[in-house]
DNA sequence: TAGTACATATTACAACTGTAACATTTTGGG
DNA sequence: CCCAAAATGTTACAGTTGTAATATGTACTA
């Protein structure tokens, strides 16, 4: 299992414009943030070497401009994103997390559903628990 | 609103230990992360002043020692980091984040429930209802 | 073919982090 | 009352991040 990377959080602002759409050029790419976000070109250029150095973007000569990419996929680095997030908070403090998504940025209902559906799917319910259990 | 200061991994391990119990004095708060870590006493020391120097952390000499003691609860911060993560995710990532939580069986089955609890909470709404947005 | 326009590459620099070593202060014991 | 032990404080140092400026390479155009 290779280990993704560690993106930064500014970085992955990047990463997000290549899981979108890839490849790009680092124009496309500088474009694409400059609005989203107050960076300067050479920030954006910045941010995009050094994912290239940390290989999770990849890039190809085409002409006089490269073609930019993700060399890592959302799911994975979305995946150990998710440890390290649970190790901080020892596992405990996973529904006051959910609680604040769910408050704050107010879900819509088909997302929330969704959610649901993985709470469901996969619950490895104990053998013999009755189907809704309720706790305090 | 006050704003959390921004707490790093690293020092997260010490305040779960303050969130845990507290008021401590540096050489219980040693004592609990040897071993948990491989910290050497100086790296937690650090770690302890750097806390105070934010004010996440506040102590209060009581004889040769200092007693310290959180000055941010664990929902506050959580709350902060919870915002970061969707930040970085754009939230539309929401539901792969808790599918890799639910797959990689962190979550136990009363945990489960409880997030269930949390999602019922806020959906299945009639369409005209008023939905709470608070945020303050 | 030389210059220029635009792309990429190198360098900068301070704050934050991880990880400590070394220095100074305080206090209980003799 | 002074000293050593233990506690706190100061300094270190390299790697990462945020945020750029500057330098260098290169492909068309005149």
């Amino acid at each position: 299992m290779k280990k993704t990377p560690r993106i930064s959080e500014a970085e992955w602002e990047v990463m997000r414009v290549l899981w979108n759409t890839s490849p790009m050029t680092a124009n496309d790419i500088v474009e694409e943030l400059t609005g989203k976000t107050h960076w300067k070109r050479e920030t954006i250029r910045t941010l995009i070497n050094r994912l290239v150095q940390k290989k999770a973007v990849g890039f190809e000569k085409k002409s006089r401009q490269y073609d930019y990419f993700p060399l890592v996929t959302e799911a994975e680095c979305l995946r150990a994103e998710s440890e390290s997030f649970l190790r901080r908070f020892g596992g405990r403090s996973i529904e006051p997390m959910l609680a604040a998504f769910v408050e704050e940025k107010q879900l819509s209902a088909a997302k929330i559903a969704k959610l649901r559906q993985i709470l469901n799917g996969n619950t490895t319910r104990p053998k013999n628990a009755k189907r809704r259990k309720r706790l305090q």
